[in-house]
DNA sequence: GTCTATAGATAGATAGAC
DNA sequence: GTCTATCTATCTATAGAC
């Protein structure tokens, strides 16, 4: 950037700051949109009547649709990625059930504002191979991560580690993005401890 | 019918077979279409191109494409309901491990034909309501059926049998979903295994 | 930078010949 | 009954005015 630029434009919201909020505004509205109608519906007209701007405009900030849905999908990878960060630093210690829980509860976390999006995402839209690599990479780190942790952990007496992780990584995602986006929060806690329970009465044998 | 029609058509392959015959080929034309190329990309031209006849002709059988998804989901309904049935009758007595092995079993039974299908079906294809309520009857018939045999079997020692019957039967669906369609057979014996001990400790307590 | 108008592609479905 | 040819609708994406 140019000294020149920068005089030009001295007020609030220089372009990048706005065009950063459109930017925004539209992937919520896509969110939105996909949540609410599925990825073929989910039309880039409706995105962009949704995010308040014309069709045209949408193309400055995204060269096209699948781009707008990689984007929503990497967010989501990486609040996911985030949370298992966290969840791996906290809980080396204590019993099997808690590190279950927090796990379990960290995915609850992570798919409770768009429940119906993450299924589209997940399940509907056509994924590039370099999503899919990025999903496969962190699905791998999980079930190594899981592993490692069944392997280590005292309380833990199954025998196949590996198979076990594989299962349970599975179970928590598919059991999660499904029941988030079908029952009631308040139905979510009883869910969750049962969820807690199965896992660990499993692999305390 | 009149006895004039009867006789105007003495040979074999009276209609009815014989377009009964074309139904079927469609089918499963679309079957592997569906479960290779995905709802979008599963076009009644290349359905038709597979079963060797015209997409005119296909129209005379099939209302629309919704149509022949909403068959071949209602088919595998069918079959899900007729194992369930059988499970249903068979296996009162016995420890609970070898009822949820039935259970388990039958799931990866009826799903090893077409296991991409399937995902298909039941992830993108967009579901009439008549079809949904189908699912959703067939679902809410085989959490009763989990939470009455858990509420009677003298091993089960879970609290809210309510919350058991429905995180059992959403596992057993959903992991079965996804594990048989992307392993070998000879992974689903060990999966099964492991989801089998996964239940029968988590409802032992 | 944002808009409208439209090109370009492809789908589902139908008409009408044979 | 089966076919080819085509209609209609709809979507993504772009061009060009302002």
């Amino acid at each position: 950037m140019t000294p020149d630029q920068r005089r030009i434009q001295p007020r609030k919201q220089p372009r990048q700051v706005r065009a950063e909020l459109t930017r925004q505004r539209i992937l919520t509205a896509a969110a939105h949109v996909f949540g609410d109608h599925g990825y073929a519906a989910g039309t880039t007209n409706r995105i962009a009547e949704r995010a308040g701007i014309s069709i045209g405009s949408l193309y400055q900030y995204f060269p096209n649709k699948d781009a707008i849905l990689a984007e929503l999908l990497v967010r989501h990878l990486d609040d996911g990625a985030a949370i298992a960060e966290r969840v791996q630093r906290e809980e080396l210690p204590g019993p099997i059930e808690e590190i279950f829980r927090l796990f379990v509860r960290g995915a609850i976390e992570s798919h409770l504002d768009e429940p119906r999006l993450l299924r589209v995402l997940l399940e509907q839209a056509p994924k590039s191979t370099d999503v899919l690599e990025r999903v496969e990479l962190l699905k791998k780190n999980l079930v190594a991560y899981m592993r490692e942790l069944l392997d280590e952990h005292p309380e833990v007496r199954v025998a196949d580690t590996e198979t076990a992780a594989r299962l349970i990584v599975t179970t928590v995602e598919l059991v999660i993005h499904q029941l988030v986006a079908d029952h009631e929060p308040v139905e979510l806690g009883k869910l969750e401890d049962e969820l807690v329970a199965m896992l660990t009465r499993y692999v305390r044998g």
